[in-house]
This record gives C-alpha cells, sequence and structure tokens, in this order.
DNA sequence: TAGATTGTTAATCGATTAACAATC
DNA sequence: TAGATTGTTAATCGATTAACAATC
C-alpha cells in the first residue's frame, strides 16, 4: 500500500518493535513460523492489526502455514533500520546499572553497552558486564570516542537531573531514564521515563473493576 | 460527560496513570500547581487530550490558573480507585530483585514490596529492600497469608516460565516479567513484559529518520 | 483590565475489529 | 480435498488536534 519509504506513524513502530521482540525470543525457543494469531496471544496486539501491518510493506506471510519466522525478522529489521550495532552509555553502576550491564536484554538487539560510569571513586576501575566504570567526569570524551548515540540512567532520582545535562552537553539527544525523576530536557532531545509503579497501577485498575 | 462509573478504556487509563506519576514528582519538587501544557511537556502527551480527559470527569482546573497538584492527584487516584495499599511480591533477589526492592519508585504510589523469594539457599535470610528473602518454595503459603495481588518476575530468562507457573498456581493473576522470556499462561492471567531494548530500538527509529 | 489557561466543539486521522475470499 | 491462515475490505470507534469562547 505504501511505497514504503514514508516515516512509520509512532503506532506501526512501536508495534512492529514489539513483534520483533517476540521473533527474537520465538526463534531462541526452536521455532520456525509463527502465525499471526501466536503473536497476537504474546503482545495482546489484534491478530488483524498485525497482518494489517506487515502487509503493508510486502506479502511476507504464506496463506494456510504463517510467517516464517528468520526472514520476518529480516524484513522489520530492514523497516526499522535497525540492522547495525548501537552503542549506548550507561550512568551509574550502583544495583540497577550492574543488573542493566549484566543482562543479554540489550546484546540481543544489537545494543552494545560500551561504557558504564560513575561518579563514586570506589566503583571507578570495577568491572561490570563487559566494561571497566569509568569516571563521571570523563562522560563527554566516552561519548564522542566511542560513537554513543543513547544515554541510560541508573542513579537515584536525585541525581537525574544533573547526569541528564551531562549527557546533553555532551551531545546526546536520546535519554532512558529509570528514575522517577521529572527531567528538564531541550525541546530536540527525546526522554524515554520507565516507571514500573506506573504500570503497575493501570493494570490493577484493569483487575480491580 | 461520562456518567463516571464506566469502566475507563485502556487508552484513558494509561494516561491517567501517567499524569498521577508527573503529579507526584512535581509535588516532590514543592509545586502547588501545574497546567496541561506543562504536563504535556514531561509526558508528550497533547495539552489539549490531557485537559480532555480530566473534563470527563469533572471540572477540576481554574481557568487562567491551572490545576491544583494535590486536589488533582486526589481526583485522579479516585477514579483509578488506588487509594489503598497493594501488596506485591517479587521472585529473584539478585541485581535486579534487590534494585526493585529498594527502590522508592513503588512505595511512592502505594505499592508494597511484600516478600521477596528465591531458589538460592544462600540468598534465604538475607535483607532486601525492607524485607527478609523466603526460599521459593513457600510462594504460595506467602501469597496466600500476605494477600498478594501481583507477582514481578527479577529472574533470568531460563526460569522465568517455571517462575510464572509457580505464581500462576500460587492464585496469582497478574505478573510483570523483567526477563526477555515470553511466558505461556492461562487466559485470565495478564502478563506485562518490560523490555527496555524494545523501547529503545522504536526511540533509535525515529533518532535516525 | 490584560494575560493566561481551562473546558468544549468540530473536524480529521489512525486504530480496531469482523468478515471472508484467496490460497497454501 | 479439507483445514488453516493470510491479505484485504468495509465499517466503527477512539485519539488527536486546532480553535476559541468562557473565565480566573
Amino acid at each position: 500500500m505504501t511505497g514504503g519509504n514514508e516515516r512509520l506513524t509512532v503506532g506501526v513502530a512501536a508495534r512492529l518493535s514489539r513483534y520483533l521482540q517476540v521473533l527474537t525470543q520465538a526463534k531462541k525457543m526452536g521455532k520456525d513460523r509463527i502465525s499471526s494469531q501466536e503473536i497476537s496471544d504474546y503482545t495482546n496486539i489484534n491478530a488483524t492489526q498485525i497482518r494489517r501491518d506487515l502487509s503493508a510493506f510486502g506479502k511476507f506471510g504464506k496463506r494456510g502455514v504463517g510467517y516464517n519466522i528468520d526472514s520476518l525478522l529480516g524484513e522489520i529489521r530492514k523497516i526499522l533500520r535497525t540492522q547495525g550495532q548501537h552503542n549506548i552509555v550507561l550512568v551509574g553502576a550502583g544495583r540497577l546499572g550492574e543488573a542493566i550491564a549484566s543482562s543479554p536484554i540489550f546484546a540481543e538487539h544489537g545494543i552494545n553497552v560500551a561504557a558504564v560510569v560513575d561518579t563514586d571513586p570506589e566503583k571507578v576501575g570495577r568491572r561490570v558486564g563487559n566494561v571497566d566504570v569509568s569516571a563521571h567526569r570523563e562522560l563527554r570524551e566516552i561519548i564522542r570516542d566511542k560513537n554513543i548515540i543513547v544515554g541510560v540512567l541508573a542513579v537515584p532520582a536525585e541525581n537525574a537531573q544533573q547526569a541528564a545535562d551531562d549527557l546533553v552537553a555532551g551531545g546526546l539527544r536520546i535519554i532512558f531514564n529509570y528514575s522517577e525523576a521529572l527531567l528538564d530536557v531541550p525541546q530536540d532531545v527525546q526522554v524515554h521515563t520507565s516507571n514500573p509503579a506506573v504500570d503497575l497501577l493501570y493494570a490493577l485498575y484493569f483487575h480491580l473493576t
């Protein structure tokens, strides 16, 4: 339907990202193909919606059979342009920072924790995930030298704004915020705040009603 | 416009939860009132949409002034029915489990980590957050005795399905999954999978295009 | 009074869904 | 052939947005 070169809408890009996760996992579980209904069961996205999203870019499925996981993975990666490696920096080497750096969840999608920084001299030099912790004041050089495009904040709320300012000063325009703090940043910086408690309240509402 | 007793749509409930987070933080920052435009800046939800969402339940704002934070917090909590305390159990006392249990992010919204369990005997008895780690096999009794309604999985992907099965067997119907695994659960169980890598790919798409 | 911001309308756009022919 | 599942249409519903009068 579309030529294929327009920018995706926010909704479509979000859904395609979720299909990507399901396909990655299904592949790890040894599956070869998957139906729109199965993807729907894992994502709670309507199966018709899934077929519609995919068929806008080509005929990727086989009627009566479903979608080949490997080839669909390739197609979606092409659409989302996420085929390369992306370097990120993690700010904060506390428990959350360590958990993030050691998790396979990023590597699986081509995202590489290229550096970890902390203000605490005790933590500098320690190994976290695959890298050694650097001093927070070296942030600017690290961002430049390692070609980093995303900063992940794993610091207490009271330090989050300062850390965000440092990331912005270093040139980053995408920040993932794992603290509960609200961040004030320039207009052209995207902040993604992840707050499990908010998601939980929302889930509870539907449970209680 | 609405009588006020219908079930909220998924979209409205999700947005109201996010307003709740912004208001909670703005209050901590010492603010008394806030405009729909300010909430919009923090959430990326259109200001008209915010006013529309709120005015469906009453006239909570003052023209020319904005919304009083305390009273709006109360109104939204009433709408979302999140005024009580909710007990949750955390499965897994590793780095991520410790980070979650020690974070103020849940307590702030009336969510109480009432128990932490782990299969590793080394970890049982250790203090994490405000509770002592219990043995995983006691899960069922803990859920019953402590009136727990939500289970949070902070375990490696390879153990996630087993842990989910145990939570379901214990009677829980809401699971938060912080592993990358796909979980097979009965129809009436809600699974919320949080995958920062997926969110990141999605953010990158808009950055790169 | 002047400036700001809500509450509300009206118009548009994208998401959702059921249904089903096409076809593997 | 029989069963399954895609690709697509058509109809509906909710989200989004601009605009502005009301009013603090």
